[in-house]
DNA sequence: ATGAAAGCGCTAACAT
DNA sequence: ATGTTAGCGCTTTCAT
């Protein structure tokens, strides 16, 4: 303990606790000049510090709201947690981070800790298309921002979500394909629950039907539907599986949408593994445009994330519905996604044969 | 708030709150078993769950501990984070987050911050030579682990270092590249103050002397001296910046040993820039084996720094100090890194003209 | 084996 | 303008 407390400031101050009290809750205009300054030298004296456990024993509150992620292992996710954290701590408060793995019961305990360690308000970045495992939370008081992950009907009443527009996403993603003349274009994706994953998904089918191929012949790796929940750090070794096991297959795909970024260099890293060259023998679409996309060789051609607007919202709204006494409706903030071309996507080869 | 209290709970279950609070502190053995059921049946039903500041406002002890990280927008630093994080769990800690971005006042705050929030127990991943800036506070009683920086001059008496061996790792590399034939062996990193840079410029100079060479003619580049501190995220663009330069001077390298693998695939990507191909014409060494270092193309060699073990002994070290009363001495514990040889190196290419 | 009661440091109503 | 005071929920002596 920094073991100073308002009873020795107002002592050496020669005043009241709650005149300290006073001084240190923003109201200096109750006191006269020269108290405040008596003050302030007292507790610049005895160098002291607030003690917040004290503080939210007695007023309920604390400055910190919880972050979980699936896992910062994953340089998106570890990126988005320093831009909320950024955004938090210009408004004084600290960002509790927690990996839930995709876990949903790890989500849970997550979230009931937070509760029980004082925090009201908490960032959960899940892609769960049901949040029933954490409504009771929800119901006690608990303010939530669904992050990456769009609103769904069976939603409590007072969610705010915030996310990318998934499927105008995989839209640019596949007409960007389909303009370079591929045909036989795959999706690859881990867990098909997700709710981004079934989002993109969409916007890769509609895509195609616009350009008149028919969706059910598109080709789908999700390696193996009841392989889930899958780690994000396995997000690469996923796609680099996904690319083996597509590029012996017969009807060999051209172009390949991925659900992310880290899946896309994987995917990449699988192609060359199979002596092909991407950007031309196949083209690769990842989805984040994290800081190694443009590092790849060749730089990765991706949908791009307004992480740090995202990060920014998600922390305001978030601080909004701590700070209202009573829950405001629900509300969604879908972002308008980029696409950025680089180079491993390019005109689709020549027929073989 | 949960809202629950222990004498709700106690009165539920027609005991008194010091018997529950027995109850709930591993303490069952001093009541009658019946009691004990009566307790957790009453727990149960009310859905109790402990204030953590009240517990903490009494006792002085928090089950978190902070974490301070470059930045997380570092893959290397997520991961780590995530280790931590797995360690503390299973121990029934939390981890706070911080990102310092290598600026030694951000540092200082969030450990004043942290302390000032009860934690006593904190990783710093700085590599600042001098720990000055914090003294106050592990004097004041923060227990301390500094993690990638090893033990200085100047350092407090109480502190736990625990560091990669940097000079091995960094002469492993370095052998490497001599081994493979190449003699104009360049070094890039950012800020020369870093502990780790120093370090790991010995064990390069080191290896370039065991083979005859001067390491006074070693090629050497910093991004100009004075610019730092520079945040983790410009480690890749530093790398590439670097490439160009070194690429165009006459005395081209044929080798360079990056300063971290973030740096390294930035320097691949400013190679492929200049039209020369890594691990042929030009090859490139990282250091601490990130994921992606294995799904880049090609394939970075890398200096593997054993995360998990790491993250797992700053933990444990941690926890040990806060427990115990009295400060124990400062020790330092240095692991021994390994050489993972991939693609981004290759033998020396003969010399042009 | 169980209970009563004091107090951790702070804030905010309510005095003065 | 400043002071007095009653708790917030919990743990921990010290009774019984």
């Amino acid at each position: 303990m920094s073991g100073v407390t308002i009873y020795q400031v107002a002592r050496e101050a020669g005043v009241s606790p709650s005149t300290v009290s006073n001084f240190l809750n923003g109201r200096p205009g109750r006191m006269l000049p020269q108290t405040r300054t008596r003050v302030a030298d007292a507790i610049d004296r005895l160098g002291y510090r607030p003690n917040r456990a004290a503080r939210q024993l007695r007023t309920g509150r604390i400055q910190v709201v919880g972050l979980v992620v699936p896992s910062v292992a994953n340089p998106f996710w570890g990126n988005f947690a320093r831009y909320l954290e950024r955004a938090a701590l210009a408004d004084g408060y600290h960002v509790l981070l927690c990996n839930s793995e995709r876990e949903p019961d790890r989500e849970r305990r997550y979230l009931e800790e937070l509760w029980a360690d004082g925090i009201r308000g908490v960032v959960l970045c899940s892609s769960l298309p049901s949040l029933n495992h954490v409504l009771p939370l929800v119901e006690a008081g608990l303010s939530l921002v669904a992050f990456d992950r769009t609103a769904q009907a069976g939603d409590p009443g007072t969610l705010v979500n915030i996310s990318v527009d998934n499927v105008v996403g995989a839209h640019l993603a596949t007409a960007h394909l389909l303009e370079l003349g591929h045909r036989r274009i795959a999706f690859v994706s881990g867990s098909l629950r997700s709710v981004n994953r079934r989002e993109r998904f969409r916007g890769f089918t509609d895509a195609l039907e616009q350009a008149g191929l028919d969706p059910a012949e598109a080709i789908v790796w999700s390696g193996g539907a009841e392989q889930e929940p899958y780690g994000d750090l396995d997000a690469a070794g996923l796609g680099r599986t996904a690319a083996h096991e597509l590029l012996q297959s017969d009807y060999r795909p051209t172009a390949i949408v991925a659900i992310n970024d880290m899946c896309a260099l994987g995917i990449s890293a699988g192609i060359r593994d199979a002596g092909l060259r991407v950007g031309e023998d196949v083209s690769v679409v990842g989805f984040d445009d994290i800081v190694l996309a443009d590092l790849a060789a060749p730089p990765l051609t991706t949908v791009r994330q307004p992480i740090g607007d995202m990060a920014a919202a998600a922390f305001r709204h978030l601080l909004s519905r701590i700070d209202e006494a009573e829950a405001s409706p629900s509300q969604s903030l879908l972002l308008r996604p980029e696409l950025v071309v680089r180079a491993s996507t390019g005109p689709a080869p020549e027929p073989r044969e």
